[in-house]
This record gives C-alpha cells, sequence and structure tokens, in this order.
DNA sequence: TTTTCATTTGACCATTTGATCAGTTTAGTG
DNA sequence: CACTAAACTGATCAAATGGTCAAATGAAAA
C-alpha cells in the first residue's frame, strides 16, 4: 500500500468526516479531534495532510463550491421557461437532499458574512446569479412570462430550495416526517414549479 | 444610581451586545471577553449576570422569540387573503429589516439542529404554523385562493422573507446596494406580495 | 542492500477561554 | 451612622484545543 491513490483517498475521507462536522458544530466549534477520531486516524495524521484547521476548512468550501459549479453550469441555456425552471428546481432540490451537510454549511457561512469567500462569491456566484437574471429578462422581453424583477425571483427559487436543507429539523417535524426522502423531494419539487409557473403565466402541460 | 433599573438596564445591554457577538460567530465561535469588552464592563460582571455563556445564549434566544411571538400573534384573525398576506409579509420583512441579527441567530440555530430551542420550537412555532395552514386551508375550501399546499406555501413565505436577512451579504452584493434600506424593503415586500397573489389568483387591486 | 522520501504517530506545548472566588464597593434601610 | 445584601471586579485556575516535532515506518529507487 501507500500508493499515491490511497492518499488521495484518505484526503476526501477527511474533507468527507470535516465537511459533517464543520456544518453540524460551525468553523469555531469544530473539533479536530473529533474529526480524526470519526475517520479513525489520529490528530497529527490529520494535521500532516491539512497543515490547520483553516486551511481544511476552506478545502471542504471548495470541494462544495466546485460540485455545484458543476452540477449548475450546463442547466442554463436553451430551453422554454417550463424547461428551465423545471431543471433548476430539481437540481437543487436535488443537490439538497442529496448533501444537505454542504447547504448548511454554506449557509453558515454566509450567515457570518462569508469571511472565507469573497473571492469565489465575486468570481463564480455572482456571474452565475448574472446570467440567469439576463435570461429571465429576456423571457420578460419575449412576453414568454410575466414581467417582474429577475433578482428577487431567483433569490425566492433560491431561498425556497435552500430551506429545506437548512431548516430540515423544523421542516419534518412540521410535515410530520423522519426523513427527507425521494417522495418528499419530488413533491416539493412539483409544488415550487407549479407555485413559480402559475405566478409568471407559464401554462402547466397537465392544464393545458 | 444601583437601583433595580440600572440592573435591568445593563442585563438588557449584555443582552443586545450579545446577540450581535452570537450572530456574527455563533455560539462556539462567540467569546465573553469580547461581549464585556464591547459592554465596557469587566468579564467578571458579566458571569454575574448570567451564570454561564450558555445561559447567556439561551436568555438571548429566548429574547428574540418572545419579540417574534409578540410581533406576529395579532395578525392571524380576521381580514381577506389579500390583507392576510400582506400583513404577514411586510411584518416579516421589517423584522429581517429592522433585526437582520436575530434572524441570523435563530437561523444558525436551527442548521445545527436547535439544540437549545427543542421546547419553543414545539411550544410556540409548531403551534403557530398550524394556525396559519388552517386559515389558508379555510380560504382554499371557500374557493377564495387556488387550492395548493398550505404546507410548503407557508415555509415559502417564510423562507423568501429570512432570505433578506441571512445572505445579506450576498443580497446586497449582487444588487448594487451599500444597506437595506427602507426602499428596499418595501419593494421587496410589493414583490413578494404580488408575487404570491398573482400564483394563488388572488387580483391585485392596483390592476382590478 | 542501501538510500531516500513521503507518511504516520505519540508525546508535548502554548494559548485561549469559560468559569470561580475572595475581597471590595455601593445602595438602600432601620 | 451602622448594617445588610446586592453588585462589582481583579486575580487566578483548570480544561480544552490547535498546532509542533522528533522519531518510527514503509515503500520505491539506485
Amino acid at each position: 500500500m501507500g500508493t499515491l491513490s490511497d492518499t488521495q483517498a484518505l484526503q476526501d475521507r477527511l474533507l468527507t468526516v470535516a465537511k459533517e462536522e464543520f456544518a453540524k458544530q460551525g468553523l469555531k466549534g469544530a473539533r479536530l479531534q473529533k474529526i480524526a477520531d470519526e475517520a479513525q486516524v489520529p490528530k497529527a495524521t490529520l494535521l500532516y495532510h491539512f497543515k490547520s484547521k483553516t486551511v481544511l476548512y476552506q478545502r471542504v468550501l471548495e470541494t462544495i463550491l466546485s460540485a455545484w459549479d458543476e452540477g449548475f453550469e450546463e442547466l442554463t441555456i436553451d430551453a422554454e421557461p417550463q424547461t428551465f425552471f423545471r431543471r433548476l428546481i430539481d437540481t437543487k432540490i436535488a443537490s439538497v437532499r442529496t448533501d444537505p451537510l454542504a447547504s448548511k454549511l454554506f449557509a453558515q457561512e454566509i450567515i457570518q458574512g462569508a469571511p472565507h469567500l469573497d473571492v469565489h462569491l465575486s468570481q463564480q456566484v455572482k456571474p452565475w446569479f448574472r446570467r440567469q437574471i439576463s435570461i429571465l429578462e429576456q423571457w420578460m422581453d419575449e412576453g414568454k412570462i410575466r414581467r417582474t424583477d429577475p433578482t428577487r425571483l431567483i433569490f425566492l427559487i433560491w431561498a425556497a430550495t435552500q430551506h429545506y436543507a437548512d431548516f430540515q429539523a423544523q421542516v419534518l417535524t412540521l410535515m410530520n416526517r423522519q426523513e427527507f426522502d425521494a417522495e418528499l423531494a419530488t413533491d416539493t419539487s412539483t409544488f415550487l414549479h407549479e407555485f413559480i409557473c402559475n405566478s409568471l403565466g407559464i401554462m402547466d402541460p397537465k392544464h393545458q
């Protein structure tokens, strides 16, 4: 053993475990000892692979963000409004369901003023938002969707989906559920899609 | 000096300063020394008024929640859907604008699983949600608003408003603003109200 | 076999930080 | 003024925790 891929695998495992701890306890609340224990590795080994707690945290953030970039990059172009919203919402809900910890960690980082994100925020997130907004504006010009504030519309979609990750404890309690299963995800996706299409004057194919 | 009201005033000041520190740094990240410094008081004095960091944190949470209870309690009954949504959204946006730190602190607590909130969550928040939901159901039965999932509708309103507090940094950046001023609040309120009324088939009086 | 270099790890350290406590000050009361 | 109890505070501590380091281990190269 001891090959390069072993090292890579170990670092991946450490990042996964660290993501969980950071999401649940916050940056300051997370304990390196606990992360090491969870990954069944001495603390010194953890610190060998990641120089410091901050570096580890930043690497976790980078991993999350690059996964998102990958998932959200393509779904922008082509397609009618109907399809666009369906894809956007489905993708977001899927990511919320598959990896709620990532959403939670990201939310906490933003809430605290995004001190470790400013570069990525202006380089990746902001351009992404701008692109979505310009697509919406074009559709409004073409009369395909009701005219409204595109920025706030994107915020609404983002917030409404994100909510199911960040407030998962509260959501499950109020819906009398145990877990965020596939059915719940589908229903939520459908609800949001209908709600938005209704508001924007897009006819649902089921009711055409 | 030294009257009872002085003590009360001091404790209020400590709670206010503590709320800011907790909101910005999280429970674990907050430092008693910093809170004491900010309030211009020795750390030992802070700990004289609040036995421990945890107690201080819980008292801050209680203060926030009782203020919310007060503000959201009445607006439930009477009124047509149109007015109800207007009031609900206005109240929520106002609280988000007036005291974003409270929203941020609450959000972080929920994200981390609400370990200090379970009682209040099931005793206060859950009943409040249920009441809103039953009102919406009644209106759907009466045909006053389009039939949809009332639970998810409340979630959507909650999330869409909360977003402007929690993600304030991101929101302001994307809207090219410096602060969440009164104008921004009004516009946001109007947008959300229109969006929701449109989706639920409620005519906006301006367009009737 | 010998050398080399990445990886691993137990022991240890410096610092931070929540909390305690004894002694002092202050305000109200008889 | 004397007395009491609440409020205040400087000094100090014990525990937790991020981080360091030197020595050990193991695998590939020469």
